[in-house]
RNA sequence: GGGCGGUUAGCUCAGUUGGUAGAGCAUCUCAUUGACGUUGAGAGGGUCAGAGGUUCAAAUCCUCUACCGCCCACCA
């Protein structure tokens, strides 16, 4: 057993691996050394010139917050991508940057200052709230910047972007400029989501819908019975609808006028026949609110009929609600039914559960309401400038849900898990025009400029005499800009471009970036790694928006991975008490740990359950190989290390072969993005078969063997340890970086995320 | 109402083009001052939700059913 006794190591291996103290040294010197940066790495040899590109941009976190698990596992999931495509010798871009998410910002920050002064944002004033705005968004990025390095990300931080800077700014009042005289972006009365709550617009997708348990309410009107669920609304409704072959109401003309006894006095109301009732909902009729609801309105286009405002912007009833005028909605429904129960009309009362619209980051109530607001047309015809997409020309008459549908369909974007682009084929088919305005200051103002004619009137609106759009400002005095901003999901719809020097890198005579700029070198991306959540949100105006500005896809590849959830299988809340907060659980068990236990148990597209015990399991892995580590360099790391060793015993040639098997199965599942199984195996392989069987068994080689014997084993094992370094280094960035340091293997690079991968 | 998933060991989940079921954790038994504060060896445990079909062969392909989940959708 002597030579068993030649602890000739670093004595750091005498205890056990220590990841809170060894994490930042680490991630700093990663840092400093300029890799993550691929111009860096071109510059110093590590990366050939002409390799070919990998990029990906970061998801933008949002600015209103910190970084919570989910985004721990985004970030993992991505930088095992990035650090795989270093170590092959592609020339890696990671591009970050954060989201000013408009509206999410603006009412959290309202929702302070209201908590904390009791003020409103009017009282306020645009300036001052945007100060605070920023100076709150500014802390958050700073937060979420140090846990991203927390995270081990290798990011490229000198191409740090945020939606809302100079040069995002610019790239979206181009692109704005281009699709208005495109037509594609246009100002219209159109029926829009109306939140009370945060006094603005919102798009379909900033919808969400709640269960409400309400009276649904049968009145008589005139010969009929109507029911509806929004007494208050009923003020100016003159039309009476129902479908032209229910045979009840056969008696009655399309167009036929009826005077009869309503909420306020006598009205005079109209019969409309139309398809669109439902014959067996209630009794089969009811009376339209086009002002206030879709389908209303759609009916209401159908046959040009009167439109009138029943509830104003705030919520309260305008003065056609008679004595119920400035009453606010919520308040009068009780007694307008109650006036009508005195005047006998009310018939009866039921029960009735439906879903209702509330608005994503405010909570309020929707109101349709119909709005003078600038839209994004999707269904509309427009010569396409350029194009390098599957089977659309330059020149050709595509629409934008045309492009959109396109480039998934012909594979030229793949989506993963490929389920998924079934879901989104079907959102696509299902859209809408796109509402983009929005009335909150926080976010990219409309680059339109009005001129008021001297009417009075609503601004922006009737009392224009002449509108400018334009990348700046038009020249001459009495121009007035458009008081709205952009959705936020306009400018990170650039993304993939706007970070990468778009419009500036770009030639609009060719079509073609220009030469050399960031934007030749790495748009497409690669791939875009981000929560399904968002697949509407983000992904499909990124696919809008490159394939109409740039004529190509923003990326080859979407992975989709899912939300993670804690133990029990529950979404994380505030109210819950379960959030798991990322950096709590790097300091406890290793950042190394955390991103591991991140990645197995999971597959793309589904949801993670999460519980410490399992991080705690990875904590234990990072531990054994640094033993593995402690037992290889003490027994074998005597001889020098020798890159192509020939002369292998039979038994360990044999060994060599497992391994090399076991690499080259692992590769082609990195090659597929099943970062799940390739870290399951590289698990098994370490612990169970290299640590229990392969190290217990070389115990007797190393103390009885022959010297050839006892060398081959050494080597052996050195170049094991080794490769398993290699692979493992994009799951566990920080041990094996770490332990890298003291392999005795000459010729190193600067450090082990530059070396090759083993294959 | 429309769309998309899921159902495999006590728990969390793998299972690549069909070839008599796998991992981690948990449980039980044994060993252990040996690189391992965080160790090893072994064991038990599943008619793969149910029914039918295709096939020499089905967890895997097809049809139907049940239950669970998610997304979309203003039946007023």
């Amino acid at each position: 057993m002597a030579n068993f006794k030649e602890p000739n190591i670093d004595a750091k291996f005498l205890k056990p691996y220590d990841s809170a103290g060894t994490e930042e040294a680490n991630y700093s010197a990663w840092e400093k050394s300029g890799y993550f940066n691929p111009d860096i790495s071109v510059r110093k040899g590590v990366t050939k010139p002409d390799a070919k590109a990998f990029s990906i941009v970061l998801p933008p976190p949002n600015v209103t917050g910190t970084l919570h698990i989910g985004h721990a596992a985004m970030l993992a999931i991505e930088d095992i991508m990035v650090r795989f495509a270093r170590m092959r010798g592609m020339k890696t871009l990671w591009l970050p940057g954060t989201d000013h998410a408009a509206i999410a910002t603006q009412s959290k920050v309202e929702d302070i200052i209201y908590k904390e002064e009791k003020k409103r944002r009017h009282e306020i004033g645009r300036e001052e709230l945007l100060r605070r705005v920023n100076e709150f968004a500014s802390k958050s990025h700073d937060t979420i910047v140090s846990q991203t390095k927390k995270m081990g990300a290798s990011i490229d931080w000198s191409r740090e972007a945020f939606t809302l800077d100079e040069k995002r700014n610019f790239a979206v009042r181009t692109a704005f400029k281009q699709m208005y005289d495109d037509g594609l972006i246009f100002k219209g009365h159109r029926i829009i989501n109306w939140d009370p709550k945060g006094q603005t617009t919102i798009s379909d997708d900033e919808i969400v819908y709640k269960e409400e348990k309400v009276k649904f309410y049968y009145f008589k009107y005139g010969p009929f019975i109507i029911g509806t669920s929004r007494p208050e609304t009923k003020f100016g409704d003159k039309y009476v609808v129902m479908h032209p072959d229910d045979g009840r109401y056969a008696d009655f003309k399309h167009g036929q006028k009826i005077d009869l006894e309503w909420i306020n006095g006598p009205i005079s109301a109209t019969v409309i026949k139309d398809k669109s009732i439902d014959m067996a909902f209630g009794t089969g009729v009811m009376t339209i609110t086009p002002w206030h609801s879709n389908v209303d309105f759609e009916i209401a286009e159908r046959y040009k009929l009167d439109k009138e405002q029943i509830i104003d912007k705030t919520g309260r009833l305008l003065p056609i609600a008679g004595e119920f005028a400035g009453q606010k909605i919520t308040e009068a429904r009780a007694k307008i039914v109650e006036k009508l129960k005195a005047k006998g009309l009310l018939e009866k009362e039921e029960d009735y559960t439906h879903q209702i619209a509330t608005a994503e980051r405010t909570g309020g109530i929707i109101e349709p309401q119909i709005m003078n607001q600038w839209f994004i047309a999707v269904n509309k015809t427009f010569k396409a400038k350029n194009s390098k997409l599957k089977g659309i020309k330059k020149g050709q008459e595509v629409t934008l849900k045309e492009l959109m549908l396109t480039v998934v369909k012909n594979g030229q974007t793949k989506i993963l898990p490929d389920h998924f682009e079934k879901v989104y084929f079907n959102w696509i088919e299902n859209l809408h025009d796109w509402c983009i305005s929005r009335q909150i200051w926080y976010g990219h103002r409309i680059p339109v400029w009005y001129k008021k004619s001297e009417k009075s009137g609503e601004k922006g609106g009737d009392s224009v005499s002449e509108t400018y759009c334009g990348v700046d400002a038009p020249t001459g005095d009495s121009w007035t800009q458009d008081e709205d901003t952009l959705d936020t999901w306009f400018s990170s719809g650039l993304w993939t471009f706007s970070t990468l020097g778009w419009p500036d890198a770009w030639d609009a005579v060719t079509g073609e970036a220009k030469k050399g700029s960031d934007l030749a070198v790495f748009h497409p991306t690669s791939i875009l790694e981000t929560g399904y959540d968002i697949l509407f949100f983000w992904v499909a105006r990124m696919i809008l928006m490159s394939t109409y500005l740039l004529g190509d896809i923003p990326f080859e590849t979407v992975y989709l991975h899912g939300l993670v959830r804690d133990g029990q299988g529950r979404k994380m809340s505030k109210s819950l008490g379960n959030i798991i907060d990322p950096v709590d659980l790097i300091n406890k068990y290793g950042a190394d740990a955390v991103r591991l236990s991140l990645i197995i148990g999971t597959s793309p597209g589904n949801d993670l359950k999460l519980s410490e015990d399992k991080v705690k399991g990875y904590k234990h892995f990072a531990n054994k190989i640094w033993n593995i580590s402690r037992f290889v360099l003490s027994y074998a790391g005597d001889v020098p290390y020798e890159e192509n060793f020939a002369k292998y015993s039979e038994a360990d040639m044999k060994l060599n072969e497992e391994r090399s098997a076991l690499i080259e199965e692992i590769t082609k599942e990195m090659e597929e993005y099943k970062f799940y199984i390739v870290g399951e195996k590289v698990y098994q392989y370490i612990w169970r078969r290299f640590a229990d069987q392969i190290l217990e068994e070389s115990r007797p080689v190393l103390e009885k063997g022959t010297p050839e014997e006892i060398l081959s084993r050494k080597q052996f094992l050195q170049h094991t340890l080794v490769k398993m370094l290699l692979v493992l280094h994009p799951f566990m960035p920080f041990v094996t970086e770490e332990i890298w340091k003291s392999m005795p293997v000459g010729n190193k690079k600067d450090f082990l995320m530059l070396e090759n991968w083993p294959l």
